[in-house]
DNA sequence: GAAATCATACTTTTT
DNA sequence: GTATGATTTC
């Protein structure tokens, strides 16, 4: 997985004490947390002190004192974090640390861990993982079932519906809540979820309910991971075996874990392991996934662990520091640092004030292609938002302009309906338990809606034998039409998982496309663009090593960016980021631009009432802000126009976000909206929107 | 009885 | 663009 690189001097030094570490430049901040000695040990690393080098530098120092790699866990926040720290660790302390550390998501670790001891909990471990959307999924499946049965039961049928329920997404985000946070889900929906308290039975039954269809269909979410984790502490003879797994366990970022995260460390520590664990309780942005700060601030006590600090700025310039410093001084509770830069470098941030939207997708345009001017290269440059669609305006007069982009988080990829409907297909695959992937697949065929599908699943599972087989010849009870299409859709499921096309995922892939492209085709105009998108997922596949890992993959670690299973095609080419807040963390920029500086946008109008969401959008704001290392740019928008119905075009003022302090604002330089654009039309080619806007610009000329 | 169709409302952040 | 709930069609 990992290339090979030449050993450094690091490695070559030698093992004995004091000079493991003799070819890194650390600070000596750095080089304590590296070389620490002792029990558990908190790093808390302000943005930009270089953590990553920490961390990796402790890494080379545990090796290099003769600890073994195998018995070294690396627990971080994303894959690609683990994959960079295992090679930086390779390139400085040698081929084995990345050969033989664990490393990885706490869910990935819990699916290798589960792969293996499953059976120790009675798990089969050929199950399948079901991501979200899948949970989210199965939890719509159920709930219809129990309010069928619930009005067939006789009665007089049940009060009409008027009350929009919580959507099948709200209840896998109370229900993951609860599991992470081991809160009952009659606290949780109160205090989260107001709005659902009146149907908290039903939500009650039917978790109750998915849970015991997980388990028939042998599938886990990805709370089900870190559950089935902490039970195997538990499990007969498994259990002190896996405890004492490992005598190092290295946490990064912290403050973004969870409850039943710290439980698991807390488990791990009871087995002999020293955990280090690093992260910054400032840049707590996860609160909504049930993360919770006081993991990071109670660690100390709990751990009884020894604090390092790390408050010198290796990215920003002194000025960007003191702006970001002043901003999350008034956050109320953290741990006391205060960051400073030995960088050179004098610019102070830009607040630019824009008239409206329209305004700052061409004041962020011009700034952008002013810096790759001076010789900034867009690479090295990045535009920040809130939500993904804030950044739909600035796409589109980016496309105008022929500026290259690759935008990382809000919509993504595997979201797309066709995409799910291959996704689902390959499953079956793999697991033909898997009701929900029959459920969505069926309904593909025309004539086919739930009840019909449920029927099928229904009778195709019943005997406990392969659903396919059973569905090839003989579909229960459908008429002839419908039953030859589901037995089509069987075969093909039968013919790929074959043992002759089983191990080549690539093969298996392009034999459910051949059912399942001319459905797409069928249901979408866009029919092109729609396999396109399927013929990059199987060119993904095919270089995966088997069906069953590229699907694990896929839920654990999904294609974080638009373009990013496309391959090397933009690999070399100068491509601007664009990046949602949180999908930016842990990264950084020569150059960032930061939108929507507007109360409403961040803080979200979503996160309005309680103080604690208000604080974590706060945070929110310095990590976007602290993503830059010599130029940063915020930019607020005055005025919104909102487009109502296609005709209506309401407008409204905004105001600059309230955590932009008069203290804050002390820091920075201020800049008026941009010029207004050219004149002439032909020449400046805006977008749609901000060609309104450019209208309404003339017409107010006019009127003067 | 079930599926297709229409109207309407709502769209944060992600392992 | 998508999910839901009500209405119409098969």
């Amino acid at each position: 997985m990992f290339a090979q690189t030449e050993p450094t001097a690091a490695l070559t030094a030698g093992p004995r004490r004091g000079e493991i570490l003799a070819g890194w430049r650390l600070t000596d901040e750095q080089r304590a947390a590296a070389t620490h000695d002792g029990g558990h040990l908190l790093v808390v690393a302000g943005a930009g002190t270089g953590k990553t080098t920490a961390l990796t530098a402790r890494l080379a120092h545990l090796v290099g004192s003769g600890c073994d790699p195998g018995r070294i866990l690396l627990l971080t926040f994303s894959r690609r974090a683990a994959a960079e720290l295992l090679q930086r660790a390779e390139a400085s302390a040698g081929h084995a640390v990345a050969r033989q550390a664990w490393g990885g998501t706490f869910h990935a670790v819990a699916n290798r861990l589960l792969r293996r001891h499953g059976p120790a909990l009675g798990l089969d471990p050929s199950f399948t993982v079901l991501d979200q959307g899948d949970a989210a999924g199965l939890l719509a499946l159920v709930r219809e079932e129990l309010a069928d049965v619930a009005s067939g039961a006789g009665g007089p049928t049940a009060q009409p519906r008027r009350r929009r329920r919580a959507k099948p997404e709200t209840m896998a985000a109370i229900l993951s809540r609860v599991v992470n946070s081991r809160t009952p889900v009659s606290t949780v929906v109160p205090r989260h979820f107001p709005w659902c308290t009146a149907e908290l039975d039903d939500l009650k039954a039917t978790f109750a309910g998915y849970t015991v269809r997980k388990r028939a269909a042998h599938v886990l979410d990805f709370d089900d991971l870190l559950l089935c984790w902490q039970a195997l502490f538990e499990a007969p003879g498994a259990g002190d075996e896996l405890r004492g797994r490992f005598d190092h366990v290295l946490v990064d970022e912290y403050q973004d874990t969870n409850a039943l995260q710290a439980d698991l460390l807390a488990g791990l520590a009871a087995g002999g392991a020293r955990i280090t664990a690093v992260g910054d309780d400032a840049q707590a942005i996860y609160g909504f996934r049930a993360a919770d700060v006081r993991n990071i601030l109670d660690f100390p006590s709990r751990f009884q662990a020894d604090i390092v600090r790390l408050e010198q700025s290796q990215r920003s310039t002194p000025p960007l520091v003191a702006f970001t410093n002043a901003v999350i001084a008034e956050a109320p509770e953290r741990h006391e640092k205060q960051l400073w830069s030995a960088r050179s470098g004098a610019a102070r941030p830009a607040l630019v004030t824009c008239a409206d939207e329209g305004a700052q997708s061409a004041a962020v345009c011009e700034r952008l292609l002013n810096h790759l001017e001076r010789g900034t290269p867009l690479r090295s440059q990045a535009v920040l938002v809130r939500t993904g669609h804030h950044s739909d305006l600035l796409e589109l007069e980016l496309s105008v302009r022929g500026i290259p982009y690759v935008k990382y988080g809000g919509l993504r990829f595997l979201e797309a309906a066709h995409v799910k409907d291959l996704v689902a297909a390959l499953r079956l695959v793999e697991n033909p338990r898997d009701e929900v992937a029959w459920s969505r697949v069926l309904q593909l065929i025309d004539g086919v809606g739930p009840a019909t599908a449920r029927r099928v699943v229904l009778a195709a599972t019943a005997g406990g034998g392969d659903a396919r087989i059973a569905l090839v010849d003989r579909a229960p009870s459908l008429a002839a039409g419908l039953a030859a299409a589901v037995g089509q859709l069987a075969t093909a499921l039968v013919d790929a998982a074959s043992p002759a096309l089983v191990g080549r995922a690539g093969a298996q892939v392009d034999r459910v496309r051949r059912w399942l492209d001319p459905q797409v085709a069928a249901r979408h105009g866009d029919a092109a663009a729609r396999l396109a998108d399927l013929d990059q997922l199987a060119a993904a596949a095919a270089g995966a090593s088997s069906l069953g890992r590229f699907l694990v993959e896929l839920a654990l670690d999904p294609p974080a960016s638009t373009g990013d299973l496309a391959g090397p095609p933009l690999r070399d080419d100068d491509v601007l980021t664009i990046s949602t807040i949180h999908s930016a963390k842990g990264l950084e920029w020569d150059v960032v631009h930061v939108l929507h500086l507007a109360d409403g946008c961040v803080p979200s109008d979503m996160a309005t009432g309680d103080d604690a969401a208000i604080e974590e959008e706060r945070r929110l704001l310095y990590v976007a802000l602290t993503r830059a290392r010599d130029a940063l740019y915020a930019y607020v928008p005055l005025r919104y126009h909102h487009h109502r119905r296609g005709r209506d075009d309401a407008h409204g003022y905004a105001q600059r976000s309230r955590f932009l302090t008069p203290a804050a604002l002390e820091h920075v330089d201020h800049q008026g909206a941009a010029p207004v654009s050219d004149p002439d039309p032909a020449a400046s080619a805006p977008g749609p929107a901000a060609g309104l806007a450019a209208v309404d610009r003339r017409l107010a000329s006019l009127f003067e």
